[in-house]
DNA sequence: TTACAATTCTGTAATCATTCCAAATTGTCA
DNA sequence: TGACAATTTGGAATGATTACAGAATTGTAA
């Protein structure tokens, strides 16, 4: 099974040209679950690719969203974070560490309110806020 | 009916100063609930009060958000919006015109999923994106 | 009122994620 | 191999927001 293979070919049939980089950034994607940013991302791949340029990380993940490969996540102001997983789920970011949690969300799949009849909805979000489990239990021994 | 001392008293009563800044900021987002930037805010207000500065818009936005008397909605990258309505409803922003709509989302309400148990949910917020009914029909006379 | 401290406001500089852009590199195919 | 197109690179530019330090205003007590 040789993975690098696979996200050649995904790339190939989706029409978009598997440079290495590409096959690279789409490679960490699917084995880091953790909605990262382009920074994030850059900074992972760096040290193997050490010419890889942040302009690169930036257009390729505009290029895969595009592309229908990630979904761009909105939650804080400033930094915009990457989801291989295009399925409809609901995202929950802890305050204090950082990280962002996913969970099942029926809201996302059910019916529009009347009050966007003759709207296109093109994206549905719901995210959540506040500290994870780990945080909460950090926070109430400090008190 | 004087307005201004009615956003007067609403600031005093919740122990901030109500500095002529913040009584014609919090009258602007009662006046104009159209999700504001900062930057709109600033626009829309200073012909009236010339020395206004920019600083001072977005510290008593912070200001406000931190004592619970608007919302803050990251829906774009970049710019953060608020929102004066501080109940639970979803938003629908319109990628071609910018507009953010309102909209009632009794998803906002509901149960929380298993998967956050033991989480402490402080914020939870549902956003759609796409083409507004008029931005639509705009779209498709030019095909 | 007056004096002084505390708070608020102002304007410029700094920050930082992202985008722009032109030059360099790489890929395609005759 | 040679030409042309697509991609990558890295440094400069952008733009929303924040930091900061001095100026103005306000509150308080004599
Ligand atoms: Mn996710
Ligand atoms: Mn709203
Ligand atoms: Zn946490
Ligand atoms: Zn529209």
């Amino acid at each position: 099974m040789n993975r690098t293979i696979d996200y050649y070919t995904e790339l190939a049939q989706r029409g978009l040209q598997p440079s290495v980089q590409r096959v690279r950034i789409l490679e960490f994607l699917h084995a880091n679950r953790i909605h990262p940013t382009a920074e994030q991302i850059w900074l992972r791949l760096s040290p193997g690719m050490p010419t890889l340029s942040r302009t690169t990380v930036y257009n390729t993940l505009k290029l895969f969203a595009e592309a229908g490969i990630v979904q761009t996540l909105v939650i804080e102001e400033k930094e915009m974070r990457f989801d291989i997983d295009t399925s409809h789920h609901g995202h929950f970011s802890c305050d204090r560490c950082g990280t962002v949690f996913d969970f099942t969300a029926s809201a996302l799949s059910g019916a529009v309110p009347s009050e966007l009849d003759g709207f296109e909805i093109r994206e549905r979000h719901l995210y959540y806020k506040g500290l994870c489990r780990e945080c909460r239990t950090k926070e109430r021994r400090k008190g």
